[in-house]
DNA sequence: TCTGGCACTCTGCGAGCCCGAGTGCCAGCG
DNA sequence: CGCTGGCACTCGGGCTCGCAGAGTGCCAGA
């Protein structure tokens, strides 16, 4: 176990690097910090903070710098999530509360972390599995050809076509119209499919393979994972990555295309709370030198999706994390009311 | 007027500067090129294009690179457009054939056009205003608030809500809708205002408030521009940009991330044929050392949105323009199929 | 009008050098 | 036992210097 002191250096030690990005000496920490101690001292402290594998050098006779295990011990036991101000709370909320639709909210939302945090911001739209129907629309495209809008209670619309096994009447879709709706509307998607199960049963033999085209559809439509949509926004924010950076940032680049892995990456992280992926921590390759902040947000007590930023494994973590929760918390809010 | 040799000289530059990202001297040229004359004579030609403004010299003392105005000659006179190959056409073809919606298209073609320039590859939705109407739906949330869903022949979705100043009875609702359906179905956007205009007479007086909420509700959705969605992809390829990059790239990040500002250099592109804007012909200051070229696509003769790639000025412009106008011949006959 | 020759001018690169920051270790002190 | 000051050592960054190579402009001659 690590001394009080110690863990004192380690954290003078990561906000100093944060702050300056260059390697912090033994001498610069105590004029910097008052730990009432002599650089020697400190000399022997970051000795042993080398040894637990905490900080290292870059190269011999140079500072030290955090390691991947410095920053976590750091994120997790030295620093807090720093508030927003009140000041910045409300402009966020200003900011947010302009939007006139959910692809606008989302558009303010990335752009918003993306300014606050300096980094790189990804937002995931709200989920479908989580959300509530308003409403299921059938149109008849052609006799035996129809198509089934959505309306989610978060303002999405999701349309599929449907091709039915033999001609539909008017009567028979207005029927399942109304009995669709009168079932579903209001109600959790997880609860759709318990809801529909009986549903072809109550029409006449000739339409119930019709039935069965719509409800799969429908189904199909709910549970599909890959029509996740992400938006990302402040990349411009890595060229502040380092100087070194040609061969920093596109791997990071490459990675942020692949929207499959970021959906992953963001879900993997807990529901609850917010979630700090360090470096290495990262599955992904590309990411391995940045750090990915994430927290769920959502309408009520439920988390409809996730946002988050990507950055510098040198970032400032409480401000980093204070941003990302208060956006995640207000852009919760305009869900809720809209 | 310049000497043909002139031209051949300028071609042989660009070509060169394009292969080698170094500035190209006269002995080089010479050797590379065989243009029948010594270097002595080459640097007098190029002594001339100096003078004329169609290249220049980093430094003193150093080969000569084309400038803007050099690489615009270049393509208008001195270059084609290399036509792809007929494994690659059908590699084009195969990968946008596999595409399932429209959202797949998109997200094929810009994942394609990137790869086959290794620049940034920008795509435009296909544009509401140029395509047809399939079908409108209204649906009623609330008695006074309706939902307007406009579903669009390439199949693109769109919705609105409309508040009404009175409540709107089913029956109306259904009549509006019919109405409004056999107007509109399959006709152009275009038409649409013209064919709507005096729908409101065909109803009640109580009911003409709620149906010219709706037709005004639908209008709009017709000619929002700003609704118009761009997608990018390939930036990683912005790390080929040369090697003084940071600088180079923060401002072209910036201006990607403007989708407004692209949509507008989109827009102003002939809707004919290809356009190519080098480095300071881009209005947009952070697309000054970057040229655009784009070119409309669309189902059947017309063009329904633009798609492009984005590069440094010292791009493969014959190879570039080949691929990108492949592109757009195959992401046209895709969508005109479905 | 083209060519070969020549003198000139830069940039880039490597070698050598010094300086400063930082370290590790040790002996001494409370 | 832990902290301190002192000291010798190391190493990277930045500086200058010098050189080689590539490229140019100009000029006289074919």
């Amino acid at each position: 176990m690590l001394s009080e002191r110690r863990l004192q250096v380690l954290r003078a030690i990561v906000q100093d690097y944060v702050g300056t990005e260059e390697p912090v000496g033994s001498k610069a920490l105590t004029e910097r910090h008052n730990l009432g101690v002599s650089p020697a001292t400190v000399r022997n402290d970051m000795a042993a903070l080398e040894d637990e594998g905490y900080i290292a050098q870059p190269h011999t006779s140079a500072g030290r710098i955090p390691t991947d295990k410095g920053y976590r011990l750091f994120v997790d036991k030295l620093a807090g999530v720093k508030p927003m101000s009140a000041p910045e709370r409300r402009a966020i909320q200003n900011f947010l509360d302009g939007a006139v639709d959910l692809d606008d909210v989302v558009a303010r939302t990335v752009r918003l972390l993306a300014q606050l945090t300096r980094q790189v911001a990804v937002v995931q739209y709200p989920s479908l599995t989580r959300s509530t129907v308003r409403h299921v629309e059938l149109l008849a495209l052609a006799p035996a050809r129809l198509m089934l809008v959505l309306i989610t209670d978060t303002g999405r619309v999701e349309q599929r076509l449907v091709d039915c096994p033999a001609p539909f009447g008017e009567t028979s879709l207005a029927d399942l119209r109304a009995r669709l709706n009168s079932r579903v509307a209001g109600r959790r998607f997880s609860d759709v499919p318990r809801l529909v199960e009986d549903l072809p049963d109550a029409f006449e033999a000739e339409d119930r393979g019709a039935v069965s085209a719509v409800l799969s559809t429908l189904l199909e439509t709910l549970v599909e994972e890959n029509e996740e949509r992400l938006v990302i926004g402040g990349t411009a924010n890595l060229t502040r990555f380092g100087h070194d950076f040609p061969l920093m940032i596109r791997p990071v680049l490459e990675a942020l295309e692949e929207h499959v892995v970021l959906l992953k990456l963001m879900g993997e992280a807990g529901d609850s709370g917010m979630t700090v992926r360090i470096g290495h921590e990262n599955a992904h390759e590309g990411l391995n030198s940045t750090s990915v902040v994430s927290v769920g947000y959502g309408s009520g007590g439920e988390a409809l999706a996730k946002l988050g930023v990507v950055g510098p494994t040198r970032m400032d973590y409480p401000g980093t994390m204070g941003a990302v929760r208060a956006v995640a918390r207000y852009v919760g809010q305009i869900l809720a009311e809209s």
